[in-house]
DNA sequence: CTTGACCTTAGAGCTAACTCTAAGCTTATA
DNA sequence: TATAAGCTTAGAGTTAGCTCTAAGGTCAAG
């Protein structure tokens, strides 16, 4: 049995993010000693792996919990639903890809046109380009903004 | 002179975001009415409409704000300046994309790997990868798993 | 003169995933 | 036994960019 910073030690989490995902039902320590301490098993070691395995790929804390609950009761899940998850995802951030990809184009575009150098910003063509709104409308989200 | 809905209907902008960009020093109406109304005249619709497109292109609000004190003074501002900005979020983006680009690997060959049909998921090889670890660690940063 | 649309402000709420703090209890080591 | 390291909790703070609310003032039309 681990203690939370042994735990957090092993799965690279800190026992601060530990706590939080208690507190979202991804993780739990199947023990506590008397004076409240949590004590992990060697399952609860594999599912907080699990969940960071699912985090580092992009799965969103929502999708975790959905696929630990099918984890845990396999025989009445359905490979269906695991793929319906991971097809949203995908979906996600193929559409974010495409975003970034305007945004890329868009960029290297204006930077080819700016000589970059030390003149004054008075004809500056990124400048102007800003001005004249002449450049691609991106469809940008909100948040792919919020980065 | 425009009230600020008019401005609103002319740029896509909410009112509220016009005022939020207010407060953020983005955006001004160069006059007030007696009662406190924003006017806008033709050079603060054209700041707006500026900010509008630098937004749709993916520049922060932070971002936005350096442009527009290049643009207001471009005689004491360089090209360069103005390049080092538009770099740096090329950066991000290219980051961003590169991060992406793993997540929609790893999702693509999670979903070669499952039957996705509606056998119960004992065997579920994505279930199974995931409780492996067996994943590229993709280097996903918080901020691009927030989406 | 009333109605309704529009304007004002300060400030709260939203999202996602943490991250940290305060105040106090426990445990291991010297 | 004293000290330090580590644990507990509830709850606040962070980020970015909005989005909305409440409570009230303004203005044009009928």
């Amino acid at each position: 049995m681990l203690k939370i910073s042994e735990l957090a030690a092993q799965t690279g989490l800190s026992a601060h993010t530990i706590r939080f995902y208690e507190k979202h039902g991804l993780i739990n320590a199947s023990e506590r000693s008397e004076a409240g301490y949590r004590y992990y098993s060697e399952a609860d070691i594999r599912r907080a792996e699990f969940v960071k395995t699912a985090r580092n790929i992009g799965f969103s804390l929502d999708d975790i919990g959905q696929l630990l609950s099918i984890r845990v009761d396999k025989d009445s899940h359905s490979c269906q639903e695991v793929t319906d998850i991971t097809q949203h995802k995908l979906n996600e951030v193929n559409a974010k890809i495409a975003e970034l990809f305007m945004m890329q184009q868009t960029l290297e575009r204006l930077l080819e046109s700016c000589c970059g150098g030390p003149e004054n910003a008075t004809h500056c063509s990124i400048i102007e380009a800003l001005e004249a709104g002449d450049v691609p409308a991106a469809q940008v989200s909100q948040k792919a903004r919020a980065n």
